[in-house]
DNA sequence: GCCGTTTTCGGCCCGACTGTTTTCAGTCG
């Protein structure tokens, strides 16, 4: 059966082909199918179901795509691809993933000299072959030759889970803050937007030194291999492969650096022609009054440049949070009718995934959870150990009484917080929850989650999922898949099917703020958003070092573009009980 | 391939770095 999904990759492959029949990644025909396939995946509906005249009807999508995917979901496949795929067979795409080997190199060393796969490209390199091309010498074939060495180790398709990313970064920021000629540092790219995988690490570095930045940076112990050192941009690779790439900019040039490089490349393309029917120019250094074409681009007077704040306002746009710049809609929604009212981490009131040292894989006391979570000011807690059911890790029912009767002492130090003895309840193979239903019901709050089982069919999971949400006593769903980034998927559900439960049972989706999870993901929040869908943002801490969790979950809903009043855990104490009471049986 | 207060053609975001040239093409982001 053909899935939205098939049908994104379809594109996708066309790209990557049409770009190679095109000889460049930038071709106008490239761009369309690229944009195409974003305003598709953006738009969310199942592509499998929608006519020519609906997939006509999206912004970007135009009669020649749309009769592709008709054909593709007819027939199952495209004549058009079919055809690229002859001209550009498997072994030969596997070449342009070579870092540094373009289309246009890519189609010259096959009709000079034969190449077709990585083999024969060794082969011609170690025959010092490729010097003798037009445009290539030997400093060229050594730089391929290097590249194929470490292809699959780093370059254009290796991503990173962000829970790797962001602590190097993190650490690398912090590292040039500390030379006196930085005015300021910012890590940029699809971290920070808070894509849960990163390609590379982009960092922008305000200085009127760029020279002494470039020279800290080639010193660095994090580099284990240059690839580009310039005046203002240097890019190495960690020893783990991950690309770093660091520009340095004036310090009134920096929002329109940090702008540019967070991108996304979409959001950018959207901007700028923002810019441009203004009469403007809008670059990496700022945006620029562009009226007079004469005029060298050096010379044109600068409208905005020292934060992004002031560019997003001279273009008449409200300031997009990074998290939402992905070219789905953010920038008509700033320029007309608005951006929802987000969730900000200020806006939480309380934490409702929680663990003590009552949880076997708990590593903090009752008292220095509340303690923290108490510090950190919330109105609220729900402290949330596992089940029974989790054999190792969960606590029996008299167990869970004493917990109980401990948490009401604990609670006795902190009368301005409300305490809540909750659970995280296990869901089974087939939906069931622990203990009895009557002893479920005496928990004040509940979240439900998938720990195990996870190779049922779709269709068992979605089923499973929904019997836990049908359930009286479940007041949220933590983690929905159970994935953890780029090491597990996570369970596939039928989210039409899980959205209808999650409403007709008034239960909350959870957006789970480890960096390892990020779950829901934020383009199910984005669906689930769009629905109507509550939320509640939770760190699943389980030592007192992991309350920071909560701002990657709410960056991550965020990036689902979840308003602050669908987020019950932003509702003040009184509205939150009252819907955590409300299905009580 | 897509799009249209210049609507069926002629535009389409913008710049740094490198290696090869000696003014620029290719690649990348």
């Amino acid at each position: 059966m053909t899935t939205s999904r098939d049908v994104l990759a379809m594109l996708s492959e066309l790209v990557t082909l049409t770009s190679l029949a095109e000889g460049s990644p930038q071709s106008f025909k490239v761009r369309a199918y690229e944009k195409a396939g974003l305003a598709l995946e953006a738009d969310g509906r199942d592509l499998t179901t929608l006519t020519l005249k609906e997939l006509v009807a999206v912004d970007g999508v135009g009669k020649a795509t749309a009769s592709k995917i008709i054909e593709f979901v007819e027939t199952g496949s495209v004549e058009k691809l079919d055809t690229l795929r002859k001209e550009f067979p498997p072994e030969f795409v596997e070449l342009s993933r070579i870092p540094g080997l373009g289309p246009k190199t890519l189609m010259l060393v096959r009709s000079e000299l034969g190449i077709e796969n990585v083999d024969q490209l060794k082969e011609a390199i170690a025959e010092e072959k490729l010097r003798t091309l037009p445009g290539l010498g030997a400093t060229s074939e050594a730089k391929i030759s290097k590249s194929i060495e470490r292809l699959g180790l780093s370059g254009k398709d290796r991503r990173t889970p962000i829970a790797d990313a962001l602590p190097l970064a993190e650490r690398l920021v912090e590292d040039l803050q500390s030379l006196p000629e930085t005015v300021e540092v910012e890590f940029c790219g699809s971290l920070r937007r808070f894509s849960e995988t990163i390609g590379d690490i982009d960092i922008t570095v305000a200085s009127d030194h760029p020279d002494v930045v470039m020279a800290h940076v080639v010193q660095h112990n994090e580099v284990a291999d240059l690839v580009v050192n310039g005046a203002t941009k240097t890019s190495f690779l960690t020893a783990a492969g991950l690309q770093v790439d660091v520009r340095v900019v004036a310090p009134e040039q920096f929002g329109a650096a940090t702008l540019y490089f967070t991108g996304s490349k979409a959001h950018n393309i959207e901007l700028r022609q923002r810019a441009i029917d203004r009469g403007m120019l809008l670059n990496e250094y700022g945006l620029m009054d562009a009226s007079d074409e004469e005029m060298d681009a050096a010379d044109r007077p600068v409208v905005a440049s020292r934060t992004e704040a002031e560019i997003y306002a001279a273009l008449d746009m409200e300031f997009v949070p990074p998290p939402m710049r992905e070219g789905t809609g953010e920038v008509p929604a700033a320029s007309g009718d608005g951006l929802p009212e987000l969730v900000q981490r200020s806006h939480i009131k309380g934490d409702l995934h929680y663990h003590t040292d009552r949880s076997g894989d708990g590593r903090s006391s009752v008292e220095d959870m509340v303690d923290v979570a108490a510090k950190a000011g919330y109105d609220y807690l729900a402290i949330t150990d596992h089940g029974v059911d989790l054999a190792i890790n969960g606590s029996t029912a008299e167990e869970m009484l004493e917990h109980r009767d401990h948490i009401a002492e604990v609670a006795q130090a902190h009368p301005d917080m409300t305490l809540m003895w909750g659970c995280e309840l296990n869901i089974g193979k087939s939906g069931g929850l622990d203990y009895d239903a009557d002893f479920r019901a005496l928990f004040d709050y509940t979240v439900a989650s998938v720990h195990s089982h996870y190779d049922q069919t779709i269709v068992e999971q979605t089923d499973r999922l929904v019997a836990a949400i049908a359930d009286p006593t479940v007041n949220s769903i933590g983690h929905l898949t159970g994935r953890y980034i780029g090491r597990r998927p996570g369970i596939e559900l039928d989210y039409t099917v899980l959205i209808d439960a999650l409403l007709e049972y008034d239960v909350a989706l959870e957006v789970n703020g480890a960096l390892q999870r990020l779950d829901a993901a934020s383009d199910v929040v984005r669906k689930a958003v769009d629905r109507g869908v509550k939320l509640v943002i939770n760190t699943d801490s389980h030592h007192v070092s992991e309350l920071g969790r909560m701002e990657y979950g709410v960056l991550t809903a965020q990036r689902g573009w979840a308003p602050k009043d669908l987020v019950v855990n932003t509702w003040d104490r009184n509205r939150f009980l009252e819907w955590a009471n409300g299905r009580k049986p």
